[in-house]
RNA sequence: GGCCCGGUGGUCAAGCGGUUAAGACACCGCCCUUUCACGGCGGUAACACGAGUUCGAUUCUCGUCCGGGUCACCA
């Protein structure tokens, strides 16, 4: 075709009104922003609540534009109807506030979009991919192509029969290189056409560019005619990715690794458009232990992909995040040794140090530093986290635990706020078995093995007799060990390990069986901040149960 | 299959030409200790394989193997 006929199909295909591309380029003028900062984005399709993979993702988009005072905004890939989930962008965006991102720009909440670079929803911005089409289009760039969704499969098929390369490409692309007339045919007979590519590539030349994680990678030129606008007008990923990143002004684009292979067509759009690409960095997939191997983390496969997981198990976001931060950056633990009660936004993040390969999500290590976090929580702030995290998982709990706030504190600030605090809780779901033998009775007992349950009933009894609600912790244990020798205990552990012949056994021994009339179990926070808490009277009440039990 | 990425203990990983090959989780042992938890000390355990380059390779190159990704009018 040559310029007249281009022109006329340009006119045709584009028939209302656009604004030019140097217009564009003047309303979406560069941010004023300081040297170094970076620009980034988080663009989810609709799809539904997150992954851990994207919030992992959005998580490294949103660190590097926060640490170096650049911009966060959020854009959504609207552009495949059919995989909107109603309720989609809201489901998202809740996950990003419950992690607490700061979104500088775009769409910051189902109705509300901030910045001057919008709209931020693709299908909002119709006109404006257009106005590039089109130009490429006159450029003899791009052309409508007409096959149907089965000439394209016999296409496919033809070509692995002959082991060729797939794809609508060069001596394939049927439309590439139509005339003008038989385009006009086709358009006046109104039959549907996606505008694609006429790709300038040579698969015998190289596309090398600088990966942010991978390093240099270098690939064939893409040859494939690939499909710039759908039928519907909508564009593919492709071009969308193209044109938003560049008058967005997006410096970093951060994405998972799977789009590496079509790098080499972003980078030819790019490049024909006349845009200076952003600097990649290509993720590896969170992964996940799969009899001896590893495959990627699947939301369908793996409960703990889902980020609603983490929530209903009663994980704090920090916890979440603080692991996040050790996979994406492992200076980042020892950073965490030497700052441990620092915001984690204060950490130094570099995606420059992110791996290249893929790390598997170990739940071990997760609850672990989870647990650090946990510990880390005042008795005010568990207290609240807890009894929230119940109010919407745990009705019954919730009930148990806001009948008497005070109480509840008084649970969990033992062992807590201490120079080594108790490194108990990885979650809440947690809470309600660990803090069950506060709000009832026990009703079974895990007595010791190596106490006979008439010696243990002695114990108790004689604990019960001498027992003074007005003892401090000191005085207490040291009524213990006085209770210890009538009863044929040794008040002293290294006394006794010299001489065991001589003993039933030590104050361990005494102590574990109060303990387990108390609570029911062996494993417990300090005794006698429990007692403190309980009260003489439930005390009294349950040691007397106990005995019971026991001679029952 | 073509193209691309990756491969250090069970896991996450430092290291980037010369190291006793860090550290964290897990595991085991000891210590501390009224239980538990914490903490302290110690231990088991790794450079996928084969060729090069080099005085010297975990580090560089090539090949093999293994793992992953990608080849849509999905993103």
């Amino acid at each position: 075709m040559d310029q007249q006929q281009l022109t006329q199909l340009s006119a045709r295909l584009f028939p209302d009104p656009l604004p030019t591309p140097q217009q564009l380029e003047a309303r979406f003028a560069p941010r004023s922003l300081p040297e170094g900062a970076r620009v980034t984005r988080f663009a989810p399709s609709p799809t539904g609540h997150m992954h851990l993979g994207n919030l992992f993702s959005s998580f490294i988009s949103e660190r590097t534009a926060h640490t170096t005072g650049g911009v966060f905004y959020v854009r959504i890939e609207d552009t495949d109807q059919k995989r909107e989930v109603a309720d989609g962008v809201s489901a998202i965006l809740e996950d990003l506030a419950n992690f607490g991102f700061t979104v500088d720009e775009g769409v910051v909440s189902a109705q509300q979009e901030k910045g001057d670079y919008g709209p931020y929803y693709q299908r909002q911005r119709k006109e404006i991919y257009h106005v590039f089409a089109k130009l490429l289009l006159e450029q003899g760039l791009a052309y409508p192509c007409f096959c149907t969704a089965q000439e394209l499969e016999d296409l496919r098929a033809r070509q692995e029969a002959e082991k060729r390369t797939p794809g609508y490409y060069g001596p394939y692309a049927k439309w590439r290189d139509a005339d003008f007339d038989s385009v006009l045919a086709r358009l006046d007979a109104g039959d549907p056409y996606v505008l694609r590519l006429r790709s300038p590539g040579d698969e015998s030349r190289k596309v090398v560019f600088e990966d942010l994680i991978k390093g240099k990678i270098e690939m064939p030129e893409n040859i494939q005619d690939v499909v710039l606008l759908k039928a519907d007008g909508i564009p593919t990923y492709h071009f969308a990715h193209v044109v938003d990143d560049h008058l967005m002004r997006t410096t970093h684009v951060v994405r998972g690794d799977e789009w590496i292979a079509s790098a080499p067509i972003h980078l030819q759009l790019f490049k024909l458009l006349g845009f200076k690409p952003p600097k990649y960095a290509h993720i590896a997939p969170l992964m996940k232990e799969d009899n001896g191997g590893k495959r990627k983390l699947s939301k369908r496969k793996d409960p703990e992909a889902a980020v609603s997981y983490y929530f209903e198990q009663g994980y704090p976001a920090r916890s979440v995040k603080e692991y996040l931060l050790t996979l994406a950056n492992s200076n980042f633990e020892e950073w965490r040794k030497a700052n441990p009660a620092a915001p984690q936004d204060a950490f130094p993040f570099n995606v420059k140090k992110m791996s290249a390969s893929g790390a598997l999500v170990d739940l071990v290590k997760f609850n672990d530093v989870s647990k650090n976090v946990i510990a880390g929580f005042s008795a005010d702030e568990i207290t609240d986290a807890v009894i929230d995290w119940a109010k919407t998982y745990r009705p019954a709990y919730y009930e148990q635990l806001i009948r008497d706030r005070a109480f509840t504190r008084g649970i969990f600030a033992i062992g807590r706020g201490g120079a080594k605090p108790r490194k108990d809780l990885a979650n809440f779901a947690q809470c309600e078995d660990y803090t069950a033998y506060f709000f009832a009775a026990p009703t079974a007992y895990e007595w010791p093995e190596n106490v006979a349950p008439a010696d243990a009933a002695a114990v108790l009894r004689a604990y019960q007799a001498a027992f003074d609600p007005a003892w401090d912790s000191d005085a207490w244990f040291g009524a213990l060990k006085a209770l210890c020798e009538p009863l044929g205990y040794c008040p002293d552990v290294k006394a006794y390990k010299k001489d065991p012949a001589g003993f039933k056994g030590h104050v361990g021994d005494v102590s574990t069986v109060v303990r387990v009339a108390l609570t029911g179990r062996r494993n417990t926070p300090d005794l006698h901040a429990i007692i403190q808490l309980l009260g003489p009277a439930e005390c009294e009440k349950r040691v007397a149960g106990a005995i019971a039990a026991l001679q029952g």
